[in-house]
DNA sequence: ATCGTAGAGTTTTTT
DNA sequence: ACTCTACGAT
């Protein structure tokens, strides 16, 4: 034991010697605060505390996974075991299981994903013959989400007339009806969606004094990691949970708080000194990871936040090479430069795939990444997006599967019900629900007592029905002998999907079944995990629990050497010796939808943070000045986050520009094989689709433009001091919009506006006191 | 009940 | 560019 304390620097010590009382640790990007965690349990277990009163709260089961075989390899497998670790959403959906009856629910209650709440919200809405493009489901389970992790229950939304009206105000004065239709649903459905696992634990902890006083007596030693993206809901179950004994241990880094956007709340890391009595802090602040470069340009990337703890980031480590800025002409460009880079740097440094990671802001960005690395043959592998368990086939498996375990899982039923198509269509379906909601039951219960009940459905149906319920009963008896291995073999040839998926010959297809076909080694994996430890024997419902809150980045095992691609979000904890950002466009990153308020772009500046601080090595930054979305092409400038990094930390690959509007030299890359060769795009203005302009318009422009000295402080003043002398009529350049025709003058001193018809992007009324015009005529 | 097509919406990030 | 939905034809 002494020898791995031995090896910490003084910082780090501290926080694994402590044993009791709250505590808080600072902990810098790259400062070897896991190292501190698995320390601080291998410590406090060799110091006589028992595994089983150690609670460590992670962000990944991956980290928790992770850290409990380094804790094992330190005090022994045996005693690692016992040790509660996981997320928070794993961690309490196995208590609420074991405690399911005191809520009403059964203990082998189903995880709804966001796919079944979406669903199921949309259903409500049409259920309630409201307008969609009003109540959008997305929307409204938002809403309902942010409510259940701030506590807010039906009840309390329904006393609350400030919420209310806020609904109101928004047109959409019927959400909470919708809000407790939707946790009728899921509860007569024997459901949790994720945010009822923090929820239904809050509540099983207040409403029961002697589960509380049960959960703090056993989790005397209570630990939490990137405690900077707790929200609300869990920081409460981490309060109560902690309160007797108060051995809480929080790490975090306010710099990397990314999650604000689902109720995460960075408050909880900046007061966590006002919650407990005599909070000990500790910072660790010594960079272990990155090379000095790195490490002092992510020190001045953070500098611009107002909103941070105050702490001062540095290494020993190299200087290291500086970050290359690289822009290219369009995404795919931008594609086959990574790609090349990555090859070369393979080449000449022998280096690894895995050495490489490819990070992004949004999904749909890793298209041009996997096509240019695809042409090169480098293998890599996409985290997140549309997970392996979120595919089709998958969860119409995965549906039959949550079926047997719970019949009146309505989301599992819907889907499955008539695929594989049995003649059991919506209208038959539409009655089941009719009928489920006037009883209040499930829809399986109505099935299993058609002859109670006349939904007015022919015979024939009525024996489709009953087919299907003997079917799935059927299954249920096999579950009991079967592992799930077999069964769910078993499952897929009976209920006709096989045979259905056998009939799609197309590619598609067949990596539909190839899919269904590592679904079932995944299995298979699962149950020979599952027998290494003991009371588990590889059943259905311990393999759904796992599935329901795995991830793509739980699944990896790490072994194959593969190029990493993931949004930064994904990346958060990991690092690679180098790392791609791509992407680095305004309206990108930061994303346009990010940019109304200081808080939001401040928390596009941490994950600017996070993602450069992956890197080891080295760091490329890049662009591309045009890209598509949305199936067009859109012009695009450089991310302000490059401007914000010192130019001594950088190096730029391409010459740095200088001037936004860039000529296409016209290639089919771009337009296909069309005439638009003639025509040019012209740039997208406060998001109007950008119009195409004839060479005639396009050069005329740019001669205005040409006109124009760049824009000085001078200029600008006398731009304001000559807006009394503006008339109609008049032609003016401004700064974004470009050349334009004053059509009116309104209003009066700092009120007075101009209504400017601009040749690119029509009319605007601009108040003068913030236009930027110079007068051309 | 099932199949096909036109149209709309999508791309901010996730347990 | 891609996927999901609604509606109409069979």
């Amino acid at each position: 034991m002494q020898n791995y304390i031995d090896q910490l620097n003084d910082a780090q010590k501290a926080p694994v010697l402590q044993k009791d009382g709250p505590m808080i640790v600072i902990a810098g990007a790259g400062s070897g605060k896991t190292r501190v965690l698995t320390l601080r349990i291998a410590y406090l277990m060799h110091q006589g505390v028992d595994a089983f009163n150690i609670l460590a709260l992670t962000f990944t089961n991956k980290a928790a996974r992770e850290m409990k075989m380094r804790i094992a390899q330190i005090v022994g497998n045996s005693e690692a075991k016992n040790l509660w670790m996981g997320t928070f959403h794993s961690v309490f959906a196995r208590i609420l299981r074991a405690e399911a009856d005191k809520l009403g629910y059964p203990s082998n209650f189903t995880i709804y994903d966001s796919q079944d709440s979406q669903r199921l919200v949309g259903q409500i809405i049409k259920e309630m013959q409201l307008d969609k493009d009003i109540y959008k489901p997305k929307e409204v389970l938002n809403r309902i989400s942010s409510y259940k992790n701030s506590l807010v229950t039906v009840k309390s939304y329904f006393n609350n007339p400030e919420l209310q009206e806020a609904d109101a105000m928004s047109k959409k004065p019927r959400l909470g009806e919708i809000y407790a239709n939707y946790v009728e649903r899921c509860f007569k459905s024997g459901a949790m969606d994720f945010d009822d696992l923090l929820l239904k634990t809050n509540e099983l902890l207040t409403r029961f004094p002697d589960v509380l006083m049960k959960y703090q007596d056993r989790f005397r030693y209570i630990l939490v990691d990137e405690y900077q993206d707790t929200n609300h809901s869990q920081y409460l179950i981490v309060r109560a949970l902690s309160d007797r004994f108060q051995n809480i241990c929080v790490v975090g880094d306010d710099a990397q708080s990314i999650y604000a956007f689902r109720g995460a709340n960075i408050n909880n890391i900046l007061n966590f000194q006002k919650d407990y009595e005599g909070v000990q802090t500790y910072r660790l602040e010594q960079n272990y990871r990155s090379s000095r470069n790195i490490v002092e340009a992510a020190n001045t990337i953070i500098e611009k936040n107002k909103v941070k703890l105050e702490k001062v980031v540095w290494t020993a480590n190299d200087l290291g090479p500086k970050i290359k800025v690289h822009r290219s002409l369009t995404d795919g460009e931008e594609g086959r430069f990574v790609a090349s880079t990555i090859f070369e740097e393979k080449m000449r440094d022998q280096k690894k795939n895995s050495d490489f990671a490819i990070l992004y802001r949004t999904n749909a960005q890793s298209r041009a990444m996997e096509d240019a690395l695809r042409k090169k043959d480098i293998p890599y592998r996409i985290y997140g997006g549309l997970s392996f368990y979120q595919r089709k086939e998958i969860k119409d498996v995965l549906s039959y599967l949550r079926l047997i375990i719970n019949p009146k899982d309505e989301e599992a039923l819907v889907r499955v019900i008539n695929y594989p198509a049995r003649g059991i269509g919506n209208t038959t379906l539409d009655k089941l629900t009719i009928a489920a909601n006037h009883y209040k039951r499930s829809i399986f219960e109505i099935m299993e007592h058609l002859d109670k009940i006349d939904l007015k459905i022919t015979t024939g149906t009525k024996n489709k029905l009953v087919d299907f319920v003997t079917m799935i009963k059927a299954f249920q008896v096999q579950d009991e002998i079967m592992d799930a291995y077999q069964l769910t073999e078993h499952v897929t040839k009976k209920s006709g999907l096989v045979q259905e998926l056998r009939k799609d010959t197309t590619p598609e297809g067949i990596t539909r079944m190839e899919n269904i076909e590592e679904l079932l080694n995944g299995i298979k994996d699962f149950i020979e995990g599952q027998k290494e430890i003991d009371g588990a024997r590889g059943s259905l419902s311990e393999f759904l629990e796992d599935v329901a809150l795995a991830t793509d980045l739980d699944k990896d095992n790490g072994n194959d050497d593969r190029v990493a691609l993931m949004t930064i979000h994904l990346a958060k904890g990991l690092e690679f010796p180098t790392v791609f950002c791509v992407g680095m466009e305004e309206d990108l990153f930061p994303s346009a939808m990010s940019m109304n308020t200081r808080s939001e772009l401040e928390e596009e500046r941490r994950l600017f943070y996070v993602a450069l601080t992956r890197a080891e090595h080295q760091a490329y930054l890049t662009y591309a000045q045009s890209r598509y979305r949305w199936g067009k092409l859109i012009d695009s400038e450089p991310s302000r986050f490059i401007e914000e990094i010192d130019d001594q930390y950088l190096e730029y690959l391409t010459p740095p520009e200088t001037n936004y509007r860039y000529k296409p030299s016209i290639n089919a890359d771009i337009f296909g094989d069309v005439d638009k060769s003639k025509l040019r795009l012209s740039k997208p203005i406060n998001g109007i689709p950008p119009v195409y302009l004839t060479q005639k318009e396009e050069s005329k422009i740019d001669r205005n433009i040409r006109k124009l000295k760049p824009i000085s402080t001078s200029s600008i003043k006398s731009a304001i001091d000559n807006n009394g002398h503006l008339e109609m009529g008049q032609v003016v350049m401004h700064e974004r919009f470009g050349k334009g025709t004053i059509l009116n003058l309104e209003g009066a001193g700092a009120d007075k506006k101009a209504e400017i018809r601009f040749d690119v992007g029509g009319i605007k009324k601009l108040l003068l006191r913030f236009a930027k015009l110079q007068v051309l005529s």
